[in-house]
DNA sequence: CTGAAAGCGCTTACAG
DNA sequence: CTGAAAGCGCTTACAG
């Protein structure tokens, strides 16, 4: 045995079989906590394993079990091409990794780990590892933004998948925050409260199901209480700090005159305005007022403190696996195939809120955040 | 075919081959690109796939392999106990985060995927579920703070392990920043350049050894300087904000005189650290100079920037992989296991610099962050 | 309580 | 270029 990199044949349940005395049936039942071999072969084994430094491989074991425990979590990749590998991230990363710790803490408890895996969207290759991740699971949780409607229709025929704040009604089974309704209420909050008759929504990726609710929905109902509500391609962002930087460089540079509140589809890009903003010498609230969306922990130590729409963003993800363990499970019952509505796909609507904060127009928190309970 | 779940008896290598009139030779080999095939036969492979929906078992390529492509990372959890289990969480999230990021995106390229799991250090069942973890990899890389050294020297004897910010010489190989030479530095920077001889070290986790050094270096040049450094249980902190807060709030209500610079183990005990002395009215870095380590993306955006010890953290990810990736690969080479010191473990240390921003009483940078990088 | 044997779904020499 | 067969390391009826 090399006692540097495990080297040496690594021992196999035959090894501990022949080192024990026994079968490799008995060494498997201690394995696995089975309670027939009676105590004295049970403590020969458990002495052959530990001497002998052998852990059982998972692949023979999956294959034997037909059953890997181990979820895929695929995410979009932010940045990370070739040319910038190394390049700054930030909070950008908190919005997804926050969801797969959720995933994370539910799946450990039913014995599963999780295979996590970036994709840069524009890969030529992205079907094919996908397969390949899909290869190494037992089901597959998707991000937003990772694949067309088609290629989750095409992967979710062959294997189980779930897919993040993707449509309802699509082809997977899906898990998303209440987009609609938080927005109308937002919409009500800033014109009703505080008065305001023209507004805008700057919009996330054009294809994203969230985003589209978000800005239909916001839109809507501002119209709908007689006040404006600017679209157009000039309020198209992609959900980056940076798009709204642009955004708001853009319109000032043509001299445009700003709304009176702008409402962005998440809370990145809500940085980006009020970074560009004060950048003008604008005020925010007072001369401008600028909303998010998914209340990340950074929203509330902002100056001003953002105001946005809290999504439960771990228990999105605890929900993911728990369909999806589901849908495992399921699979392995073995029953026939069925084709027909009898088992709907699931499309979980998990309830949000809205978090007033000062960059609307409402006064300061009076209550500070407690430090003890964000670190 | 059940449209919904995948289920029906998944398609496998031999549905395949019946399909396409082949053997299961041949499917194998298209599958895995070799050029023998010829045309023609592909193509009926490949058409067999597509409509059978075929995705190959990775388990059972594996065990014929005797390669996963797997890696597995094991990190500390920050909080999610069960009582707490949703709890905010924040920018601590980023440094591991950040990291598993580096060694993602490198072990791509060689088609590894990642196996994340968080771990509770105080699990009972920790080395199960470790040993579990290791079952379904080829190989560990394991994060600070997640296993004694006892329990390093023991799983490393059986997989390849590749340890994070550990010691040098110790039972794993290891990858790390360089935490003596900026400290030194550093501690040059605030007794020479800004001529403060009263100063303190805020440590983290006792037993890390990334902190150990961090002290060590920074008492001992300021010392050698000819100035004070204050330590002590009073100094002992965590590496979270919170331990920051309640250091400094603790030191004050003893009616304690506050040293004229605090050094952090961190950036995140840097953050409780400044709050706490604005909570009590104190400026940093007028009346405290506070610093931090390892320049996470909040530091710049700190008022005043954090000045701080930059580590290239996803190079440590990076590298880590491919350290792993290296005993890996030596390992399947099959040589004979050598005992001696002819493969010494690696102990990389990757360079670190001294970052001066604001909160060490430097002046303001004059080129703020340009957002398009950061975000 | 224990063991011999089949089977999980692949890959790859080895023959043809 | 292609196929039959052995083998990867487990688990689990099935006999004893």
């Amino acid at each position: 045995m090399d006692a540097r990199t495990g080297t040496g044949p690594t021992p196999t349940i035959y090894d501990v079989a022949r080192r024990a005395g026994v079968s490799i049936a008995s060494v498997s039942r201690v394995l696995n906590g089975r309670d027939n071999p009676r105590p004295e072969t049970r403590d020969r084994v458990h002495k052959a394993i530990s001497e002998l430094g052998f852990v059982p491989d998972g692949a023979a074991r999956a294959l034997s079990n037909r059953l890997k425990q181990v979820v895929g979590v695929v995410f979009r990749r932010v940045y990370g091409t070739d040319d910038g590998m190394f390049e700054d991230e930030t909070e950008s990363l908190l919005f997804g990794d926050q969801i797969n710790r959720g995933i994370e803490i539910v799946a450990q408890r039913r014995g599963y780990d999780l295979l996590v895996s970036s994709v840069n969207i524009d890969e030529h290759t992205l079907p094919n590892r996908i397969l390949t991740i899909a290869g190494k699971c037992d089901g597959l949780i998707l991000h937003d933004q990772v694949l067309s409607p088609a290629g989750i229709a095409s992967i979710a025929r062959t294997v189980p998948v779930v897919t993040l704040a993707g449509a309802g009604g699509g082809p997977s089974a899906n898990v998303r925050g209440d987009s609609a309704t938080s927005m109308r209420e937002l919409a009500r909050h800033l014109v009703q409260d505080h008065d305001y008759r023209r507004l805008a929504y700057i919009a996330g990726h054009a294809d994203s199901p969230d985003n589209i609710v978000r800005g239909r929905s916001f839109a809507a109902e501002v119209q709908a209480l007689g006040a404006e509500c600017l679209t157009g391609p000039a309020w198209q962002g992609d959900y980056s700090a940076g798009s709204g930087v642009q955004i708001i460089r853009g319109l000032i540079a043509l001299g445009a005159t700003l709304p009176r509140a702008i409402a962005c589809a998440n809370d990145q890009t809500a940085l980006g305005v009020i970074y560009a903003l004060a950048e003008h010498g604008l005020d925010v609230p007072g001369d401008v007022a600028v909303t998010g969306f998914d209340d990340l922990p950074f929203a509330r130590h902002l100056r001003p403190q953002l105001t946005t729409v809290r999504q439960p963003i771990q228990e999105i993800g605890a929900r993911a696996f728990e369909v999806l363990h589901d849908m495992i499970t399921a699979d392995s019952g073995g029953s026939a195939p069925t084709e027909g509505a009898d088992h709907p796909l699931p499309d979980i609507v998990l309830p949000t809120r809205l978090v007033r904060r000062e960059s609307c127009g409402c006064p300061p928190d009076s209550h500070p955040p407690v430090w003890r309970r964000i670190f």
